[in-house]
RNA sequence: GCCCGCAUCGUCUAGCGGUGAGGACACCACCCUUUCAAGGUGGUAACCGGGGUUCGACUCCCCGUGCGGGUACCA
């Protein structure tokens, strides 16, 4: 059964980074592809010289990479139906959009964009919908004439009567009347192809079966059948996912927030967990189960549980889940992880504030702060009020006069007992323990919230923490 | 203007004619606790509106409304 392989595909443009819209699209593509077994091309679809950035189809690439969604085929590993950038193709399209026009699926048009324009102007004010007239089908032969003279030239594709009509993998049946479908641009006048023959053609050539991509190419896909059927190939699957909103609920763009991926590596955020975050907006597994690794997900990821409405990225959705992710890390996989937001930190410095750090991140980039306190100096902040609330003067001198005679003694030997110790000098003041700590947790730490500050001073030394609570001491008057 | 689609707590969602409308995030409270977290327990919170169909609608149909998308020699 070597028809039944499932291949996908991922087809951006290289006109910016990858935000979390286009990179929930590329996951679905490579979950359903790996959840079949099958294969994953990526393909970079450069056709529009105008909107082309340099270097962003580095920058897509390094994004898959990061995020683990390996291809199969595609720039960087090649495959059997290289080139796989549109621009090295070109050959290929304008030999195709040749066929078509041969074969009487497609015409040749010398209509200016300016009577185009008036064209549609004109029908806007009618009430009519915007629609190419087909005037220069009428007349083929001047048209030649015109080309031969040099005049700039599209190729048409001659949409054909009826009704289109396909099952889309995830919003069921889908009908268009063909009357209400363009006459579509198919090979621009500088010789390139539009996205709408290029990627017929190559979806075709490359054996694609599913084809899995936004929403928005919805009503563009009567006109992608349409070429199907004039070149007499078969059509794979559709599946149009539903887009993704900002806040503001409006479409994920560049402009407006729409973070590049990469930005949430360096802040700290997993690979996995943004995997799993992005799989949850429009996806569920049906049971109730939320927290997913990349295997999981491929293992139980269908197109049929997609759902068919936009979904608003929520990011307090994605730091619970990348704190549940980080939690899930092993010490060595910290140690590694931590190193880029622990600059100048030996591994076994990581691996000794590993336990200290693991229930309080966030993202791995909360590290940098909360270790802050131990790997330099502490920092006095006026705000902090020291001694803190619901701790008199001779309170808080009794607890750093105890711990500090008790480290002399050798107590952050044995923690245990250090904290008894001290919890038994606030108590018997009548100040509770929850109180009174706080007192150690300013002169140690600067601030009365983080890591815990037994484990801070064992970490620090015994002469760092005698010097710090000598300070505070002093403080105190 | 013209086409198309979508519609359950603030957010992501389950639901596929009969449910006390379930879960997760966020939020609130309490517990645990050396701070902060993490963890535990509990709570607030939703079927866009109007018509049908049906013994019975969140579920099916129609209309409206709202939102999204398309309508380019962009993808």
């Amino acid at each position: 059964m070597p028809d039944a392989r499932v291949r996908t595909r991922f087809a951006p443009s290289p006109t910016g980074a990858l935000h979390f819209g286009s990179v929930r699209t590329a996951l679905f593509a490579w979950l359903t592809a790996r959840h079949a077994g099958g294969d994953i091309i990526v393909r970079i679809e450069d056709t529009d010289q105008e909107r082309y950035i340099p270097g962003t189809e580095a920058l897509i690439l390094e994004t898959l990479s990061w995020l683990g969604l390996d291809w199969n085929e595609g720039p960087e590993v090649g495959g059997p139906h290289d080139p796989y950038i549109q621009s090295l193709r070109i050959a290929i399209y304008r030999e195709h959009a040749n066929t078509l026009v041969a074969g009487g699926n497609a015409y040749w048009c010398t209509c200016t964009p300016a009577r185009l324009a008036a064209m549609r102007d004109a029908q806007r004010a009618q009430s009519k919908p915007t629609r190419y007239d087909r005037r220069c089908l009428a007349r083929q032969a001047e048209v030649a004439q015109e080309r031969a003279n040099g005049m700039a030239a599209v190729v048409r594709l001659l949409m054909p009567e009826g009704v289109t009509e396909w099952d889309d993998l995830v919003r069921g049946h889908v009908s268009f009347n063909n009357s209400d479908i363009d006459d579509q641009i198919l090979l621009k006048s500088d010789g390139f192809p539009t996205y709408h023959l290029a990627v017929v053609v190559d979806d075709h050539l490359m054996e694609v079966s599913h084809v899995i991509r936004s929403d928005e190419w919805i009503p563009s896909t009567p006109k992608h059948l349409a070429l199907y059927a004039a070149f007499g190939w078969d059509a794979p699957s559709f599946a149009h996912v539903p887009a993704v909103l900002g806040p503001d609920h409006q479409k994920l763009s560049k402009r407006r927030g729409a973070r590049n991926v990469l930005e949430y590596g360096e802040l700290g955020y997993l690979p996995s967990a943004i995997v799993n975050a992005i799989a949850l907006l429009g996806w569920s597994s049906g049971d109730e189960q939320e927290v997913f690794t990349p295997e999981e997900l491929c293992e139980r990821f269908t197109l049929d549980r997609v759902n068919s409405a936009a979904a608003i990225f929520d990011p307090k959705r994605l730091d619970d889940l990348n704190g549940i992710h980080i939690r899930r890390m092993s010490t060595d996989e910290l140690v590694e992880g931590l190193e880029f937001h622990l600059p100048g930190t030996s591994k076994e410095t990581r691996r000794q504030l590993i336990p200290l750090l693991r229930e309080r991140m966030v993202t791995l980039g909360d590290a940098t702060r909360l270790c802050a306190p131990l790997l330099g100096e502490i920092t006095l902040d006026a705000d902090v009020e020291f001694p803190p609330k619901k701790v008199d003067q001779a309170t808080a001198v009794a607890m750093i006069d105890a711990c500090m005679a008790a480290i002399e003694a050798g107590g952050l030997e044995d923690q245990p007992a250090l904290l008894e110790q001290l919890r038994a000098v606030g108590e018997s003041r009548g100040v509770k323990a929850r109180d009174a700590f706080r007192v150690l947790y300013v002169a140690v730490l600067g601030t009365a919230a983080g890591l815990p500050v037994i484990e801070a001073m064992a970490f620090l030394g015994k002469e760092k923490s005698l010097q710090r609570l000598r300070e505070a001491r002093a403080r105190l008057g």
